[in-house]
RNA sequence: GACCCUAUCGUCCAGCGGUUUAGGACACCGCCCUUUCACGGCGGUAACACGGGUUCGAAUCCCGUUAGGGUCGCCA
């Protein structure tokens, strides 16, 4: 029989970083088998959701590069879907759950109190076969003990979670449920929901929590539980993929950085983590890094251009050639876009800004005078390169008996107004004879 | 509070009874390379939560304690 699994997020306006793992695991999972992934949206709450928030999650994985086989092919939920056991919108299955709720009704599984309705839940512990974890035996708890039944149909007529999850896992054929540990212990009521039904309920594989480097929950206000910070901050979405791959599942033989395809070859439910994951950015950036150091030149010159346009930097105020000579310059330097903007901005800068605590440490007496007579050699040079200013540095340099270090760093402060920056003698060859002394005076009259 | 899950370096993982002076990666600290930063190379600091068992032998199996997380909704 061929594998089924899904991705069925609460349209809630973001995607936690989570989920964006959850959906991870069940597409690596599909895909893995030849299984299907399918998509399906659980909007109940209409009060909250919006089609903002549909594409939220659209955009979300379509960014990660997980393409769904079944599910929405827009945020309007009225829409027509991808694949056969739509609609994909529990808004638009109303029906269906009348249906289920009518029948769970004749077979007196259900009764109304109080203008809900409620399921009459087994009093016996049940046991949950969950792969991850083991069976874990689910007995009711004291608050249960005392009224097991719940309710699956409010007092407005709006069909509760617990049910429209089990309900349109049976009718969409779902195989293999992968999803948060957060749901195990509720895993009994849907277990027992199948069996009112009268089906078996799918496999169940509850994959550890995300959590934050504290141990505390992440929560939306959390840096980094939202995908978009990731998006937001040009994060490479195939480092994301790897970095989130490896919270909760391992490949068991050390390896970090693996392709999409890897991750699909090696994928397999036996070597999810059954621990919680602290979420480490750092660990996420090095490796968000590594692949951007990967992208070929037309790529990061894309990506860099419209980084440094995100951050309000005049592109289109200087020549086509100089802009793309600037960007190559930042190549394999950054671990990711969001950093451009402070490591090339001087580029696109009228006025270099000097921290005045690094002018002084820098701009000592002894250092102007180096550099006074650095700016005067610069002054007389014909040609100006990046190895022409290199023979003139350290044609200065020789001249003072001194190495070429004391001198860069006086000058990168002064031009580029930062202590790290690209090469430096390409940096002025980019920026021209004109700005380079301009700059040097201006940090000479510190 | 009750019930459930979990427990190896700061973090993510390897380890699934002896081959372990517990391995890799990120981070951190040295050194080298180098015009800065980054990259790369070399080296270093750093962990089996605690207590009982079982066994000739335990990070590995069992029990307890502690700690963390989760669930107990007419939220999803």
């Amino acid at each position: 029989m061929s594998i089924r699994v899904r991705f069925a997020p609460s349209p809630t306006g973001y995607l936690h970083i989570g989920g964006a793992r959850t959906a991870l695991f069940n597409w690596l999972y599909a895909r893995h088998t030849g299984g299907t992934f399918i998509l399906r949206i659980e909007d109940t709450d209409e009060a909250r959701n919006t089609q903002e928030a549909v594409n939220v999650i659209l955009d979300g994985l379509r960014w990660l590069g997980l393409d769904w086989d079944e599910g929405p092919t827009s945020s309007d939920a009225t829409a027509p879907s991808k694949g056969n056991h739509g609609p994909y919108f529990q808004s638009q299955r109303k029906e269906t759950y009348a249906k289920r709720v009518a029948e769970l009704k004749t077979k007196d599984l259900a009764y109304e109190r109080d203008g809900a309705i409620r399921f009459r839940m087994t009093r016996d512990p049940i046991v949950i076969p969950d792969i991850v974890v083991g069976d874990v035996t689910r007995p009711l708890t004291d608050r249960e003990e005392q009224d097991p039944d719940f309710v699956i149909v409010r007092s407005d007529g709006q069909p509760v979670f617990h049910f429209v999850n089990v309900v349109d896992d049976l009718e969409m054929g779902i195989t293999h449920v992968l999803r948060g540990e957060d749901h195990l212990s509720n895993t009994a009521k849907h277990i027992a929901l199948f069996r009112a039904f009268g089906v078996q309920p799918p496999k169940y594989a509850h994959i550890p929590l995300i959590l934050n480097l504290d141990g505390s929950k992440m929560s939306k206000r959390d840096r980094g539980a939202s995908l978009t910070t990731y998006t937001d901050e040009g994060f490479l979405p195939q480092g994301v993929v790897n970095y989130l791959a490896l919270l909760g599942w391992s490949p068991k033989n050390n390896r970090e950085k693996m392709s999409v395809q890897e991750l699909i070859a090696a994928f397999d439910l036996p070597q999810v983590l059954r621990h919680n994951a602290k979420f480490d950015m750092t660990k996420l950036e090095w490796l968000s890094g590594e692949y951007l150091r990967e992208l070929t030149d037309d790529d990061f010159r894309v990506r860099a251009d419209a980084a440094l346009r995100h951050a309000s930097l005049p592109l289109d105020a200087f020549p086509a050639d100089y802009v793309r000579a600037a960007i190559d310059t930042c190549k394999g330097k950054v671990k990711k876009f969001a950093e451009l903007a402070s490591y090339a901005g001087f580029y696109f800068r009228e006025d270099v800004t000097i921290d005045p605590e690094l002018a002084a440490k820098e701009f000592t007496p002894e250092a102007k005078a180096r550099l006074k007579k650095l700016r005067d050699t610069f002054a007389m040079q014909r040609s100006f390169v990046a190895v022409e200013w290199e023979k003139s540095l350290k044609a200065v340099a020789g001249d003072l008996g001194i190495k070429a270090g004391p001198l860069v760093h006086p000058t990168r402060l002064a031009v580029t107004g930062s202590s790290a920056g690209p090469s430096l003698y390409q940096s002025l060859e980019i920026l021209g004879p004109e700005k380079v002394l301009q700059r040097i005076d201006r940090a000479l009259a510190i």
